[in-house]
DNA sequence: ATGGCTTGAGTGTCAAGA
């Protein structure tokens, strides 16, 4: 099975590119953030007609998720069951008996701002919640734009960004936290390239800099990482023309 | 230098992203 996280940055914008990457690599899921659309014009059709099923949780302007999957989806979840939130953030599904959470955890803007105490208190309520998810379904993957760099090797500048959000200390424990439930950060369980990114500044030229942050990720229970063959971030849709600043991140299990 | 792009909203120019 191959799973995927890509956060699209406007689902309007960036269909064609969605569908031109759904094409070429046939994940059996892909999780999308930053949809940035009411369920209403989410294009449902468009995406049956590429052979994908498609659960969106959706609003306007801002967030939004949504889980495409060549098998049928059960068991839908939207949002953070006991958490308050009007924020569209979570959407999760259960196919062919792996449990697919697809999370946009909130950006933080900076470790002084009302959204970094927000982030904090989301990431707690995830945790909690992630915990009862994980005693129901032992095969349960988490993907998803975190927003977190758990690592300095995920810093293209650690001296710069030391303390600074995405990199701050209990952001870092906030990730290690799900890690101490069981999961695995699928994409350290393989030798990767140094410098290897999944998000880089539309300005100052980041991406052709190589000037970029790991925050997009894909954590594996126990059962799927044993069998985790592969991960890998895929840069080639962040060439393309009008590019979301995120690249795709994909994950294989047998 | 608190900028630099990109998006959505909406037609001014701002909020938000990371």
């Amino acid at each position: 099975m191959r799973i995927a996280t890509w956060n699209v940055n406007s689902l309007k914008v960036r269909l064609p590119h969605v569908l031109e990457w759904l094409a070429i690599e046939r994940p059996d899921v892909l999780c999308l953030q930053e949809t940035k659309q009411e369920d209403k014009v989410f294009p449902y059709a468009e995406l049956e007609a590429a052979g994908y099923h498609a659960i969106h949780n959706g609003q306007k302007t801002y967030n939004g998720v949504a889980i495409l999957s060549l098998g049928e989806m059960s068991d839908v979840v939207r949002d953070i069951p006991d958490l308050d939130d009007p924020q569209k953030r979570v959407i999760a599904a259960t196919v062919d008996g792996v449990r697919i959470i697809c999370a946009y955890i909130p950006n933080g803007q900076s470790i002084d701002s009302d959204k970094y105490q927000y982030k904090l208190r989301w990431l707690s309520f995830l945790q909690r919640w992630l915990k009862e998810e994980l005693a129901r379904y032992p095969k349960l993957a988490l993907l998803g734009d975190y927003n977190i760099a758990p690592d300095d090797r995920d810093v293209h500048d650690p001296v710069a960004w030391k303390d600074q959000v995405l990199c701050s200390e209990p952001e870092r424990e906030a990730f290690l936290n799900m890690v101490g439930l069981g999961l695995a950060d699928s994409f350290r369980l393989f030798d990767q390239a140094e410098r290897s990114f999944s998000w880089w500044d539309y300005r100052m030229m980041g991406f052709r800099r190589n000037l970029g942050l790991r925050i997009d990720h894909i954590l594996l229970s126990a059962p799927l990482a044993e069998r985790c063959t592969i991960c890998r971030i895929d840069k080639t849709p962040r060439k393309l023309e009008r590019p979301s600043d995120h690249a795709p991140v994909i994950a294989e299990f047998s």
